[in-house]
DNA sequence: GTATTTATTGCAACTTACTTGCAATATTAT
DNA sequence: ATAATATTGCAAGTAAGTTGCAATAAATAC
C-alpha cells in the first residue's frame, strides 16, 4: 500500500466523507468536484483510500460502486463482519446498516467474506411518518 | 412484458441455461455465441428472459452481472427469500447457494429484497479435497 | 532553507461494456 | 397465404473507467 501524501485533491474528499451520511457514488463525486479535480484523480484517490481502509465500497444492484467512510465497528476491522448496505426504492439514497446478518455454513464451502445488499423503503420515505 | 417469440437465437439461449451448472456473465455469453448471434441481440435475450422469470441475475463483486436459469425454489417465486449467491476467489466460477439467509428487521426500514453476495472457496477448490 | 526523490495530478487518448436506430427478416395470428 | 409485429444484425453512439506521460507538489535528505 503505497503513501497518501496529504495534497489537496486527498483532504478535500477526506473531509467529504467526514461530513457525508450517506454512501456516495463515484459518479457523484465526479460531478461534485467536477471544477476541482479530474475524474481520474478521483478513481485513483479512492482506490487509494480504500487501500488504506480509510474508506470502504459496495456494488449497488446497478453496478453501480459507492463508497462510505469506514467508521470502526467495534474490533472487527478485519474483513469479516461486514455491516449489510441498503438502497431505498424511493429517493434512492443508500446506507450502512448496523445490524449483523448471520450467514449459514455451507458444506464443501469456505466462505470467506459476504456483501449483503438490501432494499426496500428508508427511514425518510416511509409513508406513516411525516 | 412483450411475447417471447421461438426464435433459434432464444432457443440457443435458453438451451444453454438448461444446461448450465453456473450463472455466466454476458461477457462469456457474448464470447461463446460469439459466431452465431450479435452481442446486442444476446443483451436484449437476456433482458427479456429475466422480464418472464426463466433466468435471474446478480451483480457479482466485480460489478459484473451474472445470469442463471431460474429453478422454482418451492413456493416462493416472489421476489422474496432469495438464495445468496457464492464467487469463487480461486477459480471464479459462481454458485446458486440452497441456503436461507435471514435478515433482521431493521427499524425503520422496509426491507422489500435482498441480494447476498458470498466469496470465498468453492466445493472444487478446496485444499484437503483432491 | 534548499535540493533531491518520488508520489500525485491533469490532460488527452484509449478501452470496454452497454445502448440505440433502423432496415431486413422471421414468427405468430388472421 | 397475408398481414401484423416482434426480433435480429449491423453500425454507430454513449458513458464508465483506465492508462501513459510530462508537469507539479509533497516528503525527505542535506
Amino acid at each position: 500500500m503505497a503513501v497518501i501524501r496529504k495534497t489537496k485533491t486527498v483532504e478535500s474528499l477526506i473531509n467529504f466523507f467526514k461530513k457525508s451520511e450517506h454512501p456516495v457514488s463515484i459518479l457523484d463525486l465526479i460531478e461534485k468536484f467536477d471544477t476541482t479535480m479530474d475524474k481520474s484523480t478521483i478513481y485513483r484517490i479512492l482506490e487509494r483510500l480504500e487501500g488504506s481502509n480509510m474508506i470502504h465500497s459496495f456494488i449497488d444492484s446497478d453496478g453501480v460502486k459507492r463508497y462510505a467512510q469506514l467508521k470502526d465497528e467495534g474490533s472487527s476491522i478485519g474483513k469479516q463482519e461486514k455491516h449489510p448496505h441498503f438502497v431505498c426504492n424511493d429517493c434512492g439514497n443508500s446506507s450502512c446498516l448496523p445490524v449483523k446478518i448471520s450467514i449459514p455454513s455451507v458444506p464443501d464451502y469456505i466462505i470467506e467474506s459476504a456483501e449483503h445488499l438490501l432494499k426496500g423503503i428508508c427511514k425518510n420515505c416511509t409513508p406513516q411518518v411525516k
